[in-house]
DNA sequence: TGTACGTATGAAAGTACGTTCATACATTTG
DNA sequence: CAAATGTATGAACGTACTTTCATACGTACA
């Protein structure tokens, strides 16, 4: 008997639609600033602009834009809190894109 | 008693080198002839560009181009055979990283 | 050795993305 | 209502990504 060094066949079955709709996601993420919002909200719940601009080092502007692409697509929800608006992680399961490829241990 | 409808908080605790390399590693997956590529592969082993170009429809130069990037990317390797280049599935994770997204109800 | 086949490569062009800056909008407070 | 604070928006610019095309390279086989 012979060891077959091969790895297990995964059938993932997406459909052309499902990729795109993947990839789209993929792309909403794929930036370090991003993943630095995603990984902030996953603990907090529901932080304001000021506060995510502070903790991160980004400008206003910037995160500003970062923030409202996120949420446009889906990842993210904001609600305003008088002078103050508040965005938190819609969108949970990006947190195990995440922490999955986190967790390679190469990285 | 008060019932808080709050999402369960999770720790990543990235490092931001880390968070880089998981932007990368995104980056490098996000679009949809490369899920497509990701999908065959986690399916089949190993194929050679002209199996990948015919099963996706894809010109043989554009997927060059990508499989290259990826292989590059470190997400891809491959090997000849005689006239062929096979190409295979090296980072296993991304399959999970898929798996996850598509997963989801709303996409 | 030359011809055919499979694959890679590089330039060029279009498109999308990231960043900055200036400015506008909304809400609170004096 | 004017000023201050928090946030959004749009234009402009540079950079990176995607695609196409032409061409080069490697291998097999007549």
């Amino acid at each position: 008997m012979t060891a077959t060094l091969v790895a297990t066949p995964v059938d993932l079955n997406l459909t052309t639609e499902k990729m795109e709709k993947v990839a789209f996601i993929l792309k909403t993420t794929a930036h370090p600033t991003r993943i630095a919002i995603v990984q902030l909200l996953a603990a907090t719940d529901s932080l304001s602009v000021t506060d995510i601009s502070e903790k991160l080092n980004v400008e206003q502007s910037l995160l500003s834009h970062h923030l409202s692409g996120m949420k446009l697509k889906g990842i993210l929800s904001s609600h305003r809190e008088g002078k103050n608006i508040f965005y938190a992680l819609k969108m949970r399961e990006v947190i195990d894109v995440i922490q999955c490829l986190a967790g390679c241990t190469f990285l």
